[in-house]
DNA sequence: GGTGCAATTAGACCAGTCGTCTAGAGCCGA
DNA sequence: TCGGCTCTAGACGACTGGTCTAATTGCACC
């Protein structure tokens, strides 16, 4: 595999992350994919068996590098495990608020849409979701550990903070604007408080 | 406005409810909903302008049922403010964890896809959820009042449940296991405990 | 420079899209 | 029986959808 041959993938996978988190999955034909890419239409077939693979091999990308971050995040040195953990809601929260038509998180965006209409993709996303919340249970069991957070279940509170900042994005998407995410701040406060 | 015109319009709703609550709006041609409901072509731009105007007016019957049951279910007799507000959410929970291939609702299903398709339906979605959030403050408000329920703020516990169950919806479909729902539950009753 | 093979592209293909339009069927009051 | 509505019927146009095959290109090796 080239280089660049490996560039022109990732130059679609960019684009159509970009254009598919604005306006959906089967909302985006490939003719307008393509266009804003520059690339033939004939070598979208070379690179991808077809556009569900396209869609499975963007989504697993998307996660590749959420993860990353969200790994880079959660470790960072020199903060308590419960001060990792606030920084990434936070950034949830800002992330989601930022002007822009596309909606940033590709879970929020295209779960409902895509689990219906792909099990490849559906599987890719409960796989990536499930990878999330794991990495959000060992930061809240560190927090247990080293005593900034109270004793808490790690993975039920994991898994119930993230399925709330999943709601409060779809709600504040609904109403175009960020109370939602406060709302889901402050009960995260409270959740993680004695 | 006849009898038989309230119910041809009426029964293309259902139907388009049916085929779209599972495949989507925008995956779901015209064709294949006239065929499903035996309506023809013709017909379907009678009572509907264009099918955003019809998707509006399917998310519109589907809030107005919606809320209706809501209504029933928040105002039975006989039972605490607490009691009431628990068995929406047990409700939801055995509603979404049904066999089906439809997603029974539609704000989880239709959400994301819609809210940067159409800004009439964008704006019927948002109407709607605050509605649903008002009828759940409202139930909240009279437990307090009651004291089946602790001192809660009614408003910010009533949209922060609402969030939970969405996201969990959406995990849930994502998982197609109910455990996400589980989840929510969990942490519902927590939260309406003292 | 020439040869052979893989990587890449161009575009044909047709089923399907939404929406328009005309023609007429059915109904109802006068 | 007529006139005038609402509603049905479905052909049609202009276009887009994803897919595939055949042609072209680029490159490594001789």
């Amino acid at each position: 595999m080239s280089s660049r041959h490996a560039d022109t993938r990732q130059h679609i996978l960019d684009t159509g992350n970009r254009i598919i988190a604005a306006k959906g999955f089967s909302c985006v034909g490939l003719n307008e994919l393509l266009q804003a890419s520059e690339v033939p239409k004939g070598s979208f077939y070379h690179y991808f068996k077809s556009k569900e693979r396209f869609g499975q091999a963007l989504l697993e990308d998307y996660f590749d590098s959420y993860l990353r971050q969200l790994d880079a995040l959660l470790e960072a040195p020199g903060l308590t495990a419960r001060e990792r953990l606030l920084r990434y809601f936070q950034q949830w929260r800002a992330t989601q608020a930022e002007e822009g038509d596309e909606q940033k998180c590709l879970v929020v965006k295209l779960g409902a849409e895509v689990a219906d209409l792909s099990e490849a993709m559906r599987v890719t996303l409960r796989d990536g979701t499930e990878r999330i919340i794991g990495r959000l249970a060992g930061c809240i069991a560190a927090g247990v550990a080293d005593a900034t957070l109270p004793q808490l279940d790690a993975d039920a509170s994991a898994r119930m903070l993230y399925q709330m900042w999943l709601g409060a994005s779809l709600l504040a998407k609904l109403q175009r604007n960020a109370s939602p995410l406060d709302q889901a701040w402050a009960a995260t406060l409270q959740r993680l408080s004695a």
